[in-house]
DNA sequence: AAGTGGTCTAGACCACATT
DNA sequence: ATGTGGTCTAGACCACTTC
Protein backbone atom coordinates (compact mmCIF):
# COMPACT_ATOMS: atom_id res chain seq x y z
CA UNK A 1 0.00 0.00 0.00
CA UNK A 2 1.60 3.48 -0.98
CA UNK A 3 2.20 6.23 1.02
CA UNK A 4 0.40 8.91 0.68
CA UNK A 5 3.08 11.65 0.37
CA UNK A 6 4.34 9.82 -2.39
CA UNK A 7 1.21 9.16 -4.29
CA UNK A 8 0.56 13.37 -3.62
CA UNK A 9 4.57 13.65 -5.26
CA UNK A 10 4.33 11.21 -7.89
CA UNK A 11 1.29 13.03 -9.17
CA UNK A 12 2.42 16.51 -9.41
CA UNK A 13 5.66 15.48 -10.33
CA UNK A 14 4.10 14.00 -13.55
CA UNK A 15 2.59 17.32 -13.86
CA UNK A 16 5.65 19.29 -14.03
CA UNK A 17 7.34 16.63 -16.17
CA UNK A 18 4.73 16.42 -18.46
CA UNK A 19 4.68 20.25 -18.60
CA UNK A 20 0.98 20.69 -17.18
CA UNK A 21 2.99 22.52 -14.40
CA UNK A 22 4.57 24.94 -16.90
CA UNK A 23 8.49 26.35 -15.47
CA UNK A 24 7.72 29.17 -12.90
CA UNK A 25 4.20 28.81 -12.52
CA UNK A 26 3.36 28.67 -8.73
CA UNK A 27 1.43 25.78 -7.79
CA UNK A 28 -1.60 25.93 -5.96
CA UNK A 29 -1.37 26.49 -1.74
CA UNK A 30 -0.23 23.78 0.68
CA UNK A 31 -4.13 24.43 2.17
CA UNK A 32 -5.56 23.66 -1.03
CA UNK A 33 -3.68 20.69 -1.89
CA UNK A 34 -4.99 19.44 1.59
CA UNK A 35 -8.45 19.76 0.25
CA UNK A 36 -7.54 18.26 -3.30
CA UNK A 37 -6.46 15.59 -1.54
CA UNK A 38 -8.20 15.41 1.42
CA UNK A 39 -4.87 14.92 3.49
CA UNK A 40 -3.42 17.07 6.91
CA UNK A 41 -0.92 19.58 6.01
CA UNK A 42 1.81 17.64 7.10
CA UNK A 43 1.55 14.94 4.38
CA UNK A 44 1.24 17.42 1.90
CA UNK A 45 4.70 19.44 3.13
CA UNK A 46 6.41 16.10 3.11
CA UNK A 47 5.10 15.38 -0.57
CA UNK A 48 6.22 18.93 -1.75
CA UNK A 49 9.60 18.57 0.37
CA UNK A 50 10.72 15.25 -2.00
CA UNK A 51 9.98 17.37 -5.01
CA UNK A 52 12.21 20.31 -3.46
CA UNK A 53 15.19 17.82 -2.76
CA UNK A 54 14.72 16.78 -6.16
CA UNK A 55 15.02 20.19 -7.95
CA UNK A 56 12.03 20.56 -9.09
CA UNK A 57 10.35 23.38 -6.99
CA UNK A 58 10.96 25.89 -4.75
CA UNK A 59 9.36 27.00 -1.77
CA UNK A 60 9.21 30.40 -0.04
CA UNK A 61 7.70 30.96 3.12
CA UNK A 62 4.69 33.93 2.96
CA UNK A 63 5.12 34.05 -0.85
CA UNK A 64 4.33 30.66 -2.21
CA UNK A 65 5.48 27.41 -3.73
CA UNK A 66 6.87 27.67 -7.79
CA UNK A 67 8.01 25.23 -10.35
CA UNK A 68 11.83 25.46 -10.69
CA UNK A 69 12.67 27.38 -14.38
CA UNK A 70 13.56 24.24 -15.68
CA UNK A 71 14.80 24.18 -19.36
CA UNK A 72 13.91 21.04 -21.42
CA UNK A 73 16.94 18.90 -20.58
CA UNK A 74 16.54 19.60 -17.17
CA UNK A 75 13.45 17.99 -17.05
CA UNK A 76 14.58 14.84 -18.72
CA UNK A 77 18.22 14.86 -16.46
CA UNK A 78 16.13 15.15 -13.66
CA UNK A 79 13.71 12.23 -14.76
CA UNK A 80 16.24 10.04 -14.68
CA UNK A 81 16.64 9.32 -10.57
CA UNK A 82 19.93 10.03 -8.63
CA UNK A 83 19.79 6.55 -6.16
CA UNK A 84 22.75 4.75 -5.61
CA UNK A 85 22.82 1.62 -8.50
CA UNK A 86 25.82 -0.27 -9.35
CA UNK A 87 26.22 -0.34 -13.10
CA UNK A 88 24.46 -3.28 -14.18
CA UNK A 89 21.15 -2.07 -12.29
CA UNK A 90 21.89 1.63 -13.93
CA UNK A 91 21.97 -0.18 -17.58
CA UNK A 92 19.36 -2.33 -17.16
CA UNK A 93 19.25 -2.71 -21.00
CA UNK A 94 22.61 -3.43 -22.02
CA UNK A 95 25.14 -6.42 -21.79
CA UNK A 96 27.23 -5.93 -18.55
CA UNK A 97 29.65 -8.13 -17.89
CA UNK A 98 33.14 -8.50 -15.97
CA UNK A 99 36.97 -9.81 -16.31
CA UNK A 100 37.88 -11.26 -13.35
CA UNK A 101 41.65 -9.49 -12.54
CA UNK A 102 42.27 -10.75 -9.19
CA UNK A 103 40.08 -12.51 -6.75
CA UNK A 104 41.67 -13.58 -3.45
CA UNK A 105 41.46 -13.60 0.12
CA UNK A 106 44.01 -11.30 2.05
CA UNK A 107 44.46 -10.22 5.40
CA UNK A 108 43.24 -5.97 5.46
CA UNK A 109 46.00 -3.66 5.21
CA UNK A 110 46.21 -0.78 7.24
CA UNK A 111 44.55 0.98 4.67
CA UNK A 112 41.65 -1.45 4.38
CA UNK A 113 41.22 -1.73 7.63
CA UNK A 114 40.86 2.34 8.50
CA UNK A 115 38.36 2.47 5.97
CA UNK A 116 36.33 -0.09 6.99
CA UNK A 117 36.85 0.47 10.39
CA UNK A 118 37.98 -3.10 11.20
CA UNK A 119 40.71 -4.95 12.50
CA UNK A 120 44.54 -5.09 11.08
CA UNK A 121 44.66 -8.79 10.06
CA UNK A 122 41.39 -9.12 9.35
CA UNK A 123 40.55 -11.33 6.37
CA UNK A 124 38.79 -9.28 3.19
CA UNK A 125 38.04 -10.48 -0.40
CA UNK A 126 40.22 -8.59 -3.02
CA UNK A 127 38.35 -8.14 -5.81
CA UNK A 128 40.08 -6.62 -9.41
CA UNK A 129 37.52 -6.53 -12.47
CA UNK A 130 36.93 -4.80 -15.20
CA UNK A 131 33.39 -4.40 -16.41
CA UNK A 132 32.37 -3.83 -20.14
CA UNK A 133 29.50 -2.47 -21.18
CA UNK A 134 28.16 -3.98 -24.33
CA UNK A 135 31.15 -5.29 -24.72
CA UNK A 136 33.23 -1.80 -24.84
CA UNK A 137 35.81 -1.62 -21.54
CA UNK A 138 33.36 0.93 -18.90
CA UNK A 139 35.56 1.03 -15.83
CA UNK A 140 38.17 -1.12 -13.42
CA UNK A 141 37.36 -1.89 -10.01
CA UNK A 142 39.08 -2.53 -7.19
CA UNK A 143 37.18 -3.68 -4.52
CA UNK A 144 37.75 -4.88 -0.81
CA UNK A 145 34.86 -6.47 1.27
CA UNK A 146 34.83 -8.23 4.59
CA UNK A 147 34.51 -12.32 4.18
CA UNK A 148 32.20 -12.25 7.47
CA UNK A 149 29.60 -9.80 5.93
CA UNK A 150 29.25 -11.19 2.30
CA UNK A 151 29.99 -15.43 2.29
CA UNK A 152 29.59 -17.76 0.06
CA UNK A 153 30.70 -15.46 -2.54
CA UNK A 154 32.04 -16.83 -5.60
CA UNK A 155 33.38 -16.15 -9.59
CA UNK A 156 30.49 -16.06 -10.71
CA UNK A 157 28.84 -13.53 -8.92
CA UNK A 158 31.56 -10.98 -9.49
CA UNK A 159 31.31 -11.52 -13.23
CA UNK A 160 28.02 -10.98 -13.49
CA UNK A 161 26.20 -8.42 -10.33
CA UNK A 162 27.57 -8.60 -7.16
CA UNK A 163 25.18 -6.42 -5.86
CA UNK A 164 22.73 -8.54 -7.41
CA UNK A 165 24.20 -11.23 -4.98
CA UNK A 166 24.21 -9.14 -1.96
CA UNK A 167 20.81 -8.08 -2.08
CA UNK A 168 18.82 -10.71 -3.79
CA UNK A 169 21.13 -13.82 -3.10
CA UNK A 170 22.05 -12.69 0.51
CA UNK A 171 18.63 -10.60 1.19
CA UNK A 172 21.57 -7.85 2.60
CA UNK A 173 19.62 -4.35 2.75
CA UNK A 174 22.17 -1.87 1.09
CA UNK A 175 21.43 1.42 2.69
CA UNK A 176 23.94 4.31 1.25
CA UNK A 177 27.53 4.44 -0.26
CA UNK A 178 30.06 7.78 0.85
CA UNK A 179 31.54 9.02 -2.58
CA UNK A 180 34.59 11.14 -3.62
CA UNK A 181 35.09 12.05 -7.23
CA UNK A 182 38.71 13.04 -8.48
CA UNK A 183 40.36 13.33 -11.67
CA UNK A 184 44.13 12.04 -13.10
CA UNK A 185 46.01 10.45 -15.60
CA UNK A 186 45.66 6.83 -16.35
CA UNK A 187 48.21 4.66 -15.61
CA UNK A 188 49.45 2.29 -18.17
CA UNK A 189 48.12 -0.66 -17.01
CA UNK A 190 44.75 1.31 -16.68
CA UNK A 191 44.79 2.38 -20.59
CA UNK A 192 45.47 -1.13 -21.34
CA UNK A 193 42.75 -2.40 -19.90
CA UNK A 194 40.03 0.45 -21.04
CA UNK A 195 41.44 0.69 -24.59
CA UNK A 196 43.09 4.28 -23.58
CA UNK A 197 46.02 6.13 -24.59
CA UNK A 198 48.58 6.57 -22.40
CA UNK A 199 48.01 10.05 -21.61
CA UNK A 200 44.18 10.04 -20.98
CA UNK A 201 42.34 11.37 -18.02
CA UNK A 202 40.41 8.77 -16.29
CA UNK A 203 37.96 9.82 -13.28
CA UNK A 204 38.54 7.87 -9.88
CA UNK A 205 35.23 7.53 -7.54
CA UNK A 206 36.37 6.28 -4.17
CA UNK A 207 33.48 4.78 -2.21
CA UNK A 208 32.45 3.13 0.72
CA UNK A 209 29.50 1.55 1.01
CA UNK A 210 26.95 0.43 4.08
CA UNK A 211 24.16 -1.73 4.99
CA UNK A 212 20.91 -0.97 6.56
CA UNK A 213 22.39 -1.91 9.83
CA UNK A 214 25.34 0.84 9.58
CA UNK A 215 27.98 -1.82 8.96
CA UNK A 216 30.42 -0.84 6.47
CA UNK A 217 30.53 -3.84 3.82
CA UNK A 218 32.47 -2.25 1.11
CA UNK A 219 35.64 -0.06 0.18
CA UNK A 220 36.01 0.58 -3.57
CA UNK A 221 37.81 2.49 -5.99
CA UNK A 222 36.63 3.08 -9.80
CA UNK A 223 38.81 3.84 -12.34
CA UNK A 224 36.64 5.40 -15.45
CA UNK A 225 37.02 5.78 -18.68
CA UNK A 226 36.49 10.03 -19.28
CA UNK A 227 34.66 9.70 -21.56
CA UNK A 228 31.71 7.86 -20.43
CA UNK A 229 31.84 9.03 -17.23
CA UNK A 230 29.83 12.28 -15.68
CA UNK A 231 28.36 12.53 -12.26
CA UNK A 232 25.22 14.79 -11.64
CA UNK A 233 24.01 16.28 -8.23
CA UNK A 234 21.46 18.68 -6.74
CA UNK A 235 23.15 21.48 -4.61
CA UNK A 236 21.40 23.42 -1.95
CA UNK A 237 21.83 26.13 0.26
CA UNK A 238 20.98 25.26 3.98
CA UNK B 1 14.88 31.28 17.64
CA UNK B 2 16.47 27.91 16.70
CA UNK B 3 13.85 25.27 15.68
CA UNK B 4 13.44 22.01 18.38
CA UNK B 5 14.85 19.91 15.31
CA UNK B 6 18.06 21.96 14.28
CA UNK B 7 18.73 21.61 18.29
CA UNK B 8 18.36 18.22 18.98
CA UNK B 9 20.32 17.05 15.42
CA UNK B 10 23.00 19.20 16.12
CA UNK B 11 23.50 17.39 19.99
CA UNK B 12 23.34 14.12 18.35
CA UNK B 13 25.93 15.28 15.65
CA UNK B 14 28.34 16.17 18.18
CA UNK B 15 27.82 13.21 19.94
CA UNK B 16 28.71 11.17 16.92
CA UNK B 17 31.41 13.44 15.88
CA UNK B 18 33.08 13.46 19.19
CA UNK B 19 32.70 9.93 19.99
CA UNK B 20 30.46 9.73 22.63
CA UNK B 21 28.01 7.51 20.74
CA UNK B 22 30.25 4.75 18.98
CA UNK B 23 30.32 3.57 15.83
CA UNK B 24 27.80 1.05 15.26
CA UNK B 25 26.23 2.18 18.89
CA UNK B 26 22.68 2.24 18.53
CA UNK B 27 21.15 5.25 19.73
CA UNK B 28 18.18 5.61 22.30
CA UNK B 29 14.47 5.26 21.07
CA UNK B 30 12.55 7.58 19.32
CA UNK B 31 10.04 7.68 21.80
CA UNK B 32 13.42 7.94 24.71
CA UNK B 33 14.54 10.52 22.51
CA UNK B 34 11.24 12.63 22.98
CA UNK B 35 10.95 12.30 26.67
CA UNK B 36 14.50 13.23 27.11
CA UNK B 37 14.21 16.84 25.07
CA UNK B 38 10.51 17.27 25.92
CA UNK B 39 9.35 17.61 22.31
CA UNK B 40 7.04 15.45 20.17
CA UNK B 41 7.90 12.15 17.71
CA UNK B 42 7.43 13.72 15.17
CA UNK B 43 10.09 16.81 16.32
CA UNK B 44 12.60 13.93 16.97
CA UNK B 45 12.15 12.46 13.92
CA UNK B 46 12.88 15.08 11.84
CA UNK B 47 15.98 15.85 14.11
CA UNK B 48 17.13 12.00 12.94
CA UNK B 49 16.29 12.32 9.05
CA UNK B 50 18.68 15.05 8.58
CA UNK B 51 21.39 13.06 10.31
CA UNK B 52 20.05 10.22 8.27
CA UNK B 53 20.66 12.48 4.74
CA UNK B 54 24.09 13.52 6.34
CA UNK B 55 25.15 9.73 5.94
CA UNK B 56 25.68 9.67 9.76
CA UNK B 57 23.08 7.35 10.85
CA UNK B 58 21.12 4.61 9.95
CA UNK B 59 17.29 4.02 10.91
CA UNK B 60 15.28 0.12 10.55
CA UNK B 61 12.25 -0.15 11.31
CA UNK B 62 11.03 -2.28 14.37
CA UNK B 63 14.69 -2.67 14.67
CA UNK B 64 15.91 1.10 15.81
CA UNK B 65 18.34 3.65 15.04
CA UNK B 66 22.06 3.26 15.01
CA UNK B 67 25.52 5.00 14.33
CA UNK B 68 27.31 3.82 11.13
CA UNK B 69 30.46 2.06 10.95
CA UNK B 70 32.58 5.32 10.20
CA UNK B 71 35.99 5.58 9.60
CA UNK B 72 37.96 8.28 11.19
CA UNK B 73 38.30 10.56 7.82
CA UNK B 74 34.86 9.44 6.59
CA UNK B 75 33.97 11.46 10.17
CA UNK B 76 35.81 14.04 9.36
CA UNK B 77 34.90 14.79 5.95
CA UNK B 78 30.99 14.93 7.49
CA UNK B 79 31.62 17.25 9.28
CA UNK B 80 32.44 20.07 6.66
CA UNK B 81 29.13 20.16 5.40
CA UNK B 82 27.84 19.63 1.85
CA UNK B 83 26.03 22.51 0.71
CA UNK B 84 26.31 24.62 -2.16
CA UNK B 85 28.82 27.37 -1.58
CA UNK B 86 31.13 29.55 -4.01
CA UNK B 87 34.80 29.76 -4.42
CA UNK B 88 34.76 32.44 -2.17
CA UNK B 89 32.87 30.87 0.64
CA UNK B 90 34.29 27.76 0.00
CA UNK B 91 37.90 29.10 1.00
CA UNK B 92 37.24 31.84 4.00
CA UNK B 93 40.62 31.22 4.94
CA UNK B 94 42.47 31.86 1.82
CA UNK B 95 42.89 34.52 -0.28
CA UNK B 96 41.10 34.16 -3.81
CA UNK B 97 41.14 36.60 -6.80
CA UNK B 98 40.35 36.79 -10.32
CA UNK B 99 41.58 37.65 -13.36
CA UNK B 100 39.16 38.81 -15.66
CA UNK B 101 39.41 37.44 -19.15
CA UNK B 102 36.24 39.14 -20.62
CA UNK B 103 33.03 40.59 -19.31
CA UNK B 104 30.89 41.52 -21.88
CA UNK B 105 26.78 41.92 -23.06
CA UNK B 106 26.08 39.81 -25.74
CA UNK B 107 22.79 38.49 -27.40
CA UNK B 108 21.94 34.91 -25.76
CA UNK B 109 23.00 32.26 -28.34
CA UNK B 110 20.62 29.31 -28.57
CA UNK B 111 22.98 26.96 -26.56
CA UNK B 112 22.52 29.57 -23.78
CA UNK B 113 18.83 30.72 -24.32
CA UNK B 114 17.91 26.76 -23.94
CA UNK B 115 19.82 26.35 -20.82
CA UNK B 116 18.33 29.32 -18.73
CA UNK B 117 15.23 28.98 -20.20
CA UNK B 118 15.08 32.48 -21.76
CA UNK B 119 14.05 34.19 -25.59
CA UNK B 120 16.11 34.24 -27.88
CA UNK B 121 18.23 37.22 -28.42
CA UNK B 122 17.81 38.32 -24.58
CA UNK B 123 20.45 39.97 -23.42
CA UNK B 124 23.50 38.64 -21.18
CA UNK B 125 26.46 38.92 -19.08
CA UNK B 126 29.26 37.05 -20.94
CA UNK B 127 31.92 36.44 -18.01
CA UNK B 128 35.07 34.62 -18.47
CA UNK B 129 37.91 34.77 -15.71
CA UNK B 130 40.07 32.58 -13.78
CA UNK B 131 40.05 32.39 -10.18
CA UNK B 132 43.66 32.10 -7.82
CA UNK B 133 43.36 30.64 -4.28
CA UNK B 134 46.34 32.13 -2.95
CA UNK B 135 48.18 33.06 -5.72
CA UNK B 136 47.89 30.06 -7.26
CA UNK B 137 45.36 29.14 -10.74
CA UNK B 138 42.80 27.33 -9.43
CA UNK B 139 39.98 27.31 -12.04
CA UNK B 140 38.43 28.58 -15.07
CA UNK B 141 34.79 29.93 -15.17
CA UNK B 142 32.49 30.83 -18.23
CA UNK B 143 29.28 32.16 -17.03
CA UNK B 144 26.09 33.67 -18.71
CA UNK B 145 23.31 35.51 -16.39
CA UNK B 146 20.64 37.35 -17.93
CA UNK B 147 21.46 41.40 -17.51
CA UNK B 148 17.90 41.97 -16.28
CA UNK B 149 18.39 39.53 -13.21
CA UNK B 150 21.33 40.75 -12.06
CA UNK B 151 21.35 44.58 -12.03
CA UNK B 152 24.58 46.84 -12.14
CA UNK B 153 27.18 44.11 -12.21
CA UNK B 154 30.54 45.53 -12.30
CA UNK B 155 34.23 44.21 -12.96
CA UNK B 156 34.85 44.76 -9.11
CA UNK B 157 32.27 42.32 -8.21
CA UNK B 158 33.96 39.71 -10.40
CA UNK B 159 37.12 40.63 -9.55
CA UNK B 160 36.43 39.58 -5.79
CA UNK B 161 32.99 37.52 -5.17
CA UNK B 162 30.28 37.34 -7.57
CA UNK B 163 27.59 35.36 -5.35
CA UNK B 164 28.80 38.05 -2.57
CA UNK B 165 27.37 40.64 -4.29
CA UNK B 166 24.32 38.73 -5.35
CA UNK B 167 23.48 37.64 -1.87
CA UNK B 168 24.60 41.00 0.31
CA UNK B 169 24.53 43.49 -2.94
CA UNK B 170 21.02 42.76 -4.15
CA UNK B 171 20.04 40.58 -1.81
CA UNK B 172 18.44 38.00 -3.78
CA UNK B 173 18.15 34.86 -2.22
CA UNK B 174 20.12 31.63 -4.66
CA UNK B 175 18.48 28.37 -3.81
CA UNK B 176 19.62 25.63 -5.60
CA UNK B 177 22.14 24.77 -8.19
CA UNK B 178 22.08 21.57 -10.78
CA UNK B 179 25.56 20.40 -11.28
CA UNK B 180 27.14 17.85 -13.63
CA UNK B 181 30.82 16.88 -13.69
CA UNK B 182 32.93 15.17 -16.23
CA UNK B 183 36.11 15.08 -17.43
CA UNK B 184 38.56 15.66 -20.23
CA UNK B 185 41.83 16.71 -21.69
CA UNK B 186 42.80 20.58 -21.23
CA UNK B 187 42.87 22.85 -24.03
CA UNK B 188 45.78 24.78 -25.23
CA UNK B 189 45.08 27.71 -23.46
CA UNK B 190 43.18 26.03 -20.68
CA UNK B 191 47.04 24.76 -20.03
CA UNK B 192 48.16 28.15 -19.91
CA UNK B 193 45.55 29.86 -17.75
CA UNK B 194 46.00 26.94 -15.31
CA UNK B 195 49.56 26.51 -15.19
CA UNK B 196 49.32 23.04 -16.72
CA UNK B 197 51.41 20.66 -19.44
CA UNK B 198 49.36 20.46 -22.46
CA UNK B 199 48.18 16.77 -21.95
CA UNK B 200 47.20 17.07 -17.91
CA UNK B 201 42.95 16.56 -17.75
CA UNK B 202 40.90 18.42 -16.21
CA UNK B 203 37.20 18.19 -14.56
CA UNK B 204 34.33 20.17 -15.59
CA UNK B 205 31.11 21.34 -14.10
CA UNK B 206 28.58 22.17 -16.00
CA UNK B 207 26.03 24.30 -13.78
CA UNK B 208 22.51 25.73 -13.14
CA UNK B 209 21.86 27.86 -10.88
CA UNK B 210 18.31 29.06 -9.13
CA UNK B 211 17.10 32.11 -7.06
CA UNK B 212 14.33 31.13 -4.52
CA UNK B 213 11.60 32.35 -6.91
CA UNK B 214 12.86 29.95 -9.29
CA UNK B 215 14.28 31.73 -11.86
CA UNK B 216 17.31 30.49 -12.93
CA UNK B 217 20.42 33.22 -12.99
CA UNK B 218 23.53 31.37 -14.28
CA UNK B 219 24.59 29.06 -16.17
CA UNK B 220 28.28 28.35 -16.17
CA UNK B 221 31.23 26.09 -17.34
CA UNK B 222 34.15 25.57 -14.81
CA UNK B 223 37.19 24.07 -16.06
CA UNK B 224 39.23 22.97 -12.43
CA UNK B 225 42.95 21.76 -12.30
CA UNK B 226 42.75 18.19 -11.82
CA UNK B 227 44.85 17.98 -9.18
CA UNK B 228 43.06 20.58 -6.83
CA UNK B 229 39.31 19.04 -7.66
CA UNK B 230 37.50 16.31 -5.58
CA UNK B 231 33.56 16.32 -4.89
CA UNK B 232 31.74 13.97 -2.59
CA UNK B 233 28.49 12.52 -2.16
CA UNK B 234 26.00 10.56 0.05
CA UNK B 235 24.15 8.28 -2.01
CA UNK B 236 21.10 6.40 -1.00
CA UNK B 237 18.58 3.52 -1.70
CA UNK B 238 14.87 4.94 -1.92
C1' DA C 1 -3.82 42.98 7.67
C1' DA C 2 -4.12 38.91 5.36
C1' DG C 3 -2.27 34.95 3.84
C1' DT C 4 1.71 32.09 2.84
C1' DG C 5 4.73 28.14 4.27
C1' DG C 6 7.40 26.36 8.81
C1' DT C 7 7.25 24.18 13.21
C1' DC C 8 5.24 21.59 16.74
C1' DT C 9 1.91 18.79 19.40
C1' DA C 10 -0.51 14.60 21.29
C1' DG C 11 -2.38 11.47 19.85
C1' DA C 12 -3.73 7.18 16.43
C1' DC C 13 -2.75 3.31 13.62
C1' DC C 14 0.44 0.66 10.59
C1' DA C 15 4.61 -2.13 8.86
C1' DC C 16 8.27 -4.49 10.22
C1' DA C 17 12.08 -6.92 12.97
C1' DT C 18 13.19 -9.52 16.87
C1' DT C 19 15.24 -6.98 22.70
C1' DA D 1 3.84 -10.82 21.25
C1' DT D 2 6.27 -6.87 21.90
C1' DG D 3 8.28 -2.94 20.59
C1' DT D 4 10.62 -0.53 16.95
C1' DG D 5 10.33 3.33 13.45
C1' DG D 6 6.80 5.18 9.56
C1' DT D 7 2.68 7.57 8.39
C1' DC D 8 -1.07 10.48 9.23
C1' DT D 9 -4.33 13.62 11.56
C1' DA D 10 -6.49 18.05 13.15
C1' DG D 11 -5.37 21.20 15.14
C1' DA D 12 -2.16 25.42 17.15
C1' DC D 13 1.05 29.03 16.78
C1' DC D 14 5.01 31.30 14.43
C1' DA D 15 7.90 33.68 10.65
C1' DC D 16 7.68 35.77 6.66
C1' DT D 17 5.99 38.27 2.28
C1' DT D 18 2.85 40.94 0.00
C1' DC D 19 0.03 36.21 -4.13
Amino acid sequence: MAQKYRTIASAIRNRILTRDFEANEQLPFERDLCTDYGVSKMTVKKALDMLVSEGLIVKRRGAGTYVKDLAGEEIDRLAVSTQFRGTSALNPDKVVRSKILDFKVIESPEIISKKLNIPEGSFVYDIHRVRYIDGNPHVIEKMYMPIELIPYLKNSHIESSLYAYIENGLGLKIQSAHRRISVRTASALESEYLALKGTDPVAIAEQIAYFDTGQAFEYSLSTHRYDEFSVAMILTRE
